[in-house]
DNA sequence: TGGACCGGCGCC
DNA sequence: AAAGGGCGCCGGTCCA
């Protein structure tokens, strides 16, 4: 996946309004090696190169793959790649379309990006991207520009830039990566998840009560609210969190809010049905009949991935929340008759994670079984207590402050010095506005980049404080990068697991159908299976290796061979 | 009327 | 006193 063996096994394409494909292979430099050639379709560009080709393009959306029939090895989505490295760079807030890195590259007026498609359909509309060379509804390139010339112009710059950073192999492997991840997408996104309608909706009858007419609140609803009211004794409506904290507070009930957790300390007739409530309130309204009616389509759920949405590398979906399904619904995802789902999750992903990334000799001891980690933790470390083993390293991870937690973290550092101090300098570096990044180079976006008043470091420069002296925003940015390193870095080795698999699977009839931070599903014929779970046994060992080079730690999966999610332990 | 924001909760 | 990271989505409220 990452071995060019050749210059000619790179190929551009570039598609024109009218559909019309320019194409022509590469030398290593990513010149134009032979005169380009114009095929009336991407799939015959696609058919006209070798089969191991890796392809550039502008991106992978614009060139659907699953919809040209023509298998793709491997890619370099220009403007995926536009996006990491504009990160490493710094440039965070510079619009990473193919348009606007060619008006860099020319010190020209820079274009602002298409706005994302609006959902549903892929065509934007006719008033985006007026602005700038704007042509047919898109942020374009200067008039007279030939496209494939321009998509070589960047791509060149591409390969420069990325060579003349620190780890070039390493960034090189994440732009590889992250297009693996754009083609792994497209192909899930049009393949979908095997989702049982009649199945789910025979749940909601269940858990709900049957549909009412004309949308009404399901009766199971009703119902609870009424004994939430009479548990009161006087009118509340459970939706509403500022009627129920007026009523607690009524009834000598000082809570903060209406949390779940928060509720269920409290000893009032009210907290039974109000719970209940809210469970099935959030069923009825995130995976209910409405939801069923948008997103489930012939057997499928199809979700829109996007890869790299979150900051650290990790997968959004847009729409339909495919990264949310909830464990009560799960049992509307089913195999085809005679097919299996292989429902893989990578086991306790991030502390392995840490233990390669820091290169802690004594961690990495610890994760070079495939046994449960935290067990194997416990037993060098809390006298056999899981729990306070899993504390510890989720303490470390995501910046524990107080508590039990604290203390354990404390154990941990001695006991696992690198390891922690890894994390510990992420969050330093965070608290003090210093770039951190993961371990391919994938870059933290500045505090001040995304949610509001997250607080911009620079608001507490070096001053010679002890950290509990600096601001809250400061400690806040603090803990946020000091996940990010281990989150992040977990998202390449997802990355590269998941181009791996993609690999080992193509050419047999087994597709992958979820992806869900560190755990993938399968569709595949039953006698298939277990030739399927090895080959996401191996994907995971050759991302480990290729991420994080040799190291003891392994990389086990959890596979649970099923008919249906729900049956997977999770 | 539509967007921004919030409380709350689903998943990792 | 409280003190864990990342997301998306819902229905609600507020406000222009």
């Amino acid at each position: 996946m990452t071995r060019d063996g050749g210059p000619a096994d790179r190929w551009a394409v570039a598609v024109a309004d009218d559909g019309s494909a320019r194409y022509c292979p590469l030398t290593r430099e990513g010149a134009a090696a032979a005169e380009p050639r114009t095929a009336p379709d991407v799939a015959g560009a696609l058919r006209a190169a070798p089969p191991a080709t890796r392809w550039v393009w502008r991106s992978t959306a614009e060139v659907a793959p699953p919809a040209t029939g023509v298998h793709v090895a491997r890619c370099h989505d220009v403007e995926a790649a536009e996006a990491v490295l504009l990160g490493h760079e710094g440039a965070f807030g510079e619009p990473r379309g193919l348009p606007a890195a060619f008006a860099r590259l020319r010190g020209l007026p820079v274009p602002a990006d298409r706005p994302a498609a609006a959902p549903g359909e892929g065509q934007p509309s006719l008033f985006e991207g007026a602005g700038l060379f704007g042509g047919a509804g898109r942020p374009g390139l200067p008039p007279g520009t030939d496209p494939l010339g321009a998509l070589l112009e960047v791509y060149g710059g591409q390969l420069r830039r990325t060579a003349a950073t620190r780890h070039p192999g390493r960034l090189t492997l994440l732009l590889a990566a992250e297009s693996a991840g754009m083609l792994v997408a497209a192909e899930m996104d049009a393949a979908g998840l095997p989702w049982r309608a009649d199945v789910h909706l025979a749940l909601l009858d269940e858990l709900l009560g049957p549909a009412p007419p004309g949308g009404l609140e399901p009766r199971r609803l009703t119902e609870l609210a009424a004994e939430v009211s009479a548990a009161f004794g006087f009118r509340v409506r459970p939706d509403l969190p500022a009627q129920v904290l007026a009523a607690f507070r009524k009834a000598g009930f000082p809570v903060r809010s209406t949390r779940s957790w928060e509720l269920r300390q409290l000893d009032h007739p009210a907290v039974a049905p109000l719970l209940e409530y809210k469970r099935l309130y959030r069923v009825h309204t995130a995976h209910g009949r409405a939801w069923l009616r948008s997103w489930v389509h012939e057997g499928r759920f199809r979700a829109r991935y996007v890869p790299g949405g979150a900051a650290s590398g990790r997968w959004t979906t847009n729409g339909g929340g495919a990264l949310q399904i909830p464990r009560v619904v799960r049992r509307a995802v089913r195999a085809d008759p005679g097919w299996r789902l292989v429902v893989a999750d990578a086991a306790q992903l991030e502390p392995r994670v840490l233990a390669a990334v820091s290169g802690d000799p004594a961690l990495a001891e610890v994760a070079g079984q495939d046994g449960d980690l935290y067990a194997a933790l416990s037993r060098r470390l809390f006298a056999g207590d899981r729990e306070r083993a899993k504390l510890a390293v989720l303490g470390a991870v995501y910046g524990q402050t107080s508590g039990e937690g604290l203390r354990h973290l404390a154990e941990l550092r001695a006991r696992y010095p690198l390891a922690v101090r890894y994390v510990d300098d992420a969050a330093e570096a965070g608290e003090r506005g210093r770039l951190v990044r993961t371990h391919l180079g994938r870059t933290c976006p500045p505090a001040d980049a995304g949610a509001g008043d997250a607080g911009s470091a620079d608001a507490f420069p070096e001053s010679g404080e002890a950290p509990a002296g600096r601001g809250a925003a400061a400690r806040a940015r603090g803990r946020f990068t000091r996940n990010f390193v281990v989150q992040g870095s977990a998202a390449e080795w997802a990355l590269l697991m998941l181009a791996a698999l993609r690999r080992s699977l193509a050419g047999t009839p087994a597709e992958l159908v979820f992806f869900q931070h560190d755990e993938v599903i399968v569709h595949c014929p039953a006698e298939q299976a277990d030739a399927v779970s090895e080959a996401v046994r191996a994907a995971g060992e050759a991302a480990g290796r290729l991420a994080f080079g040799p190291s003891p730690v392994r990389f086990p999966f959890t596979v649970a061979v099923v008919e249906s999610y729900a049956d997977a332990k999770g």
